[in-house]
DNA sequence: CGCGGGGTTGAAAATGATCAAACGGCGTGG
DNA sequence: CCACGCCGTTTGATCATTTTCAACCCCGCG
């Protein structure tokens, strides 16, 4: 597991002005003129940020490229991925938080939209438009965290794994998929430890049902064949 | 663990209309006069409310009496506890839905208020009153279906317990804490087996941690010794 | 009184974590 | 250009935790 050491420094992000975030998912994309407000983050791998959230959910971050993850840490280090961020993800900055840490953190280099609306926060209120698309985006997540936590609940580790893959397939949409993220990563994202997602990639590879052409690079020749394997469906991305 | 078995069948609501939940807790409280469309349900344990579920999200529960859980299965039967729903908390009808089977299981005898606002869909949309109140309901279902993605991630079988003793007092208000639900029901939103459930209460009990008075009653001398105990606060119930 | 549904406990088996060693790619510096 | 070292990965051996299977208890109820 990922154990993360307070004293350790971080990567901070280095900011420029954008003019409009060009991510198709994201849901602010055809409202009001927020460009105001925007600004885009780069951060390298490990790179984080955190939210000055006032909970009020007013400060949002948009993921424009690269693979992020929204973490939490205990108090002794071990580290949970709560959920993946890609391309057109929205997430709002104030998470959880309340005592236990929470972050959004790069697994890959990422480039991130940050929309803060704090200053419209009166107006936003009423507006129904703003209120429609954050709850579309904060539905979306719940719905995506109540999967996960069956997954964590009540799949075991090899079912856990096949399914990570079987996600991450069908939601980079063509046939090669690419990790941008470290088997580490995908332990603190399911719940388990690195040495053991390597192992079960070892065993998967064996049964054929996935082909990797390197580490970090597969192809799934069946996906139907996995689903078989996997007591849930493969749900993915809809909108 | 609880499996789940098609041909067994559920209790079934009986209804009858009421004038408004007198639930305090409940998100609509000061909202419209939605009494039209309301109506109370009771379940016996056991009891399930399913979704017709549309994904607009119009339709919602609030636990007015009774301990309930929003549940999810897995073709093969495997049972998860999503979240814990007593007095007051509000369920979004159209939950995870797509595939997994999802719905709304008493674990103890329940009165729910059911609303279903699909009739008044097209106003609400531009409601902004309601539109923020849903938000609301769904962003704090977001923040604990992520504490509890942690829990079940990173927390081991004792300290999943532990926390949850904490927790389900530290919800209760008084000294006297009592589980309204079976070891069963407990494992499997901790996502372990009631065995293990079992065999950890009574390691709990000697440690004197949690004072039993009988297999569903207890009482927690020191709170703040189960936090010393436990990598993560026992966060509960900001509204 | 017997039955059945929790609940508890024990022994054995399976699963996953931990510790340790070795590998491979890659960038840096000699 | 090569050697070195670092980091992430893989694999093995061992250990700890959790599940499974089974027995038994307690209690309420027909």
């Amino acid at each position: 597991m990922n154990l993360i050491h307070p004293e350790k420094t971080y990567a901070t992000g280095l900011s420029r002005a954008c003019e409009c975030c060009p991510a198709e998912g994201c849901a602010f994309h055809d409202l009001q003129p927020l460009q105001a407000h925007q600004h885009s983050i780069r951060l390298d791998r490990g790179g984080r940020l955190e939210s000055a959230g006032s909970g009020a959910c007013l400060q949002f971050w948009v993921v424009i490229e690269g693979t992020a993850a929204t973490c939490t840490a205990f108090e002794d280090g071990r580290r949970q991925i709560v959920g993946l961020e890609e391309k057109g993800d929205v997430i709002c900055a104030a998470m959880a938080g309340q005592g236990t840490q929470n972050w959004l953190e790069a697994l890959s280099p990422c480039e991130i939209c940050e929309i803060d609306l704090s200053p419209e926060g009166a107006r936003l209120r009423h507006d129904a438009a703003f209120l429609a698309a954050t709850f579309m985006v904060a539905h979306r997540r719940l719905t995506q965290a109540q999967a996960h936590i069956s997954t964590l609940g009540r799949l075991d580790s090899r079912e856990r794994v096949l399914l990570f893959l079987a996600q991450m397939a069908s939601r980079a949409g063509k046939g090669l998929v690419t990790l941008h993220m470290s088997r580490e990563d995908i332990a603190d994202y399911l719940g388990l430890n690195a040495e053991t997602v390597s192992r079960i990639l070892s065993r998967i590879k064996k049964t054929g049902l996935v082909k990797f052409l390197s580490p970090t690079e597969y192809v799934v020749p069946d996906m139907g064949e996995i689903a078989r394997r996997l007591p849930v469906p493969i749900q993915e991305a809809a909108p």
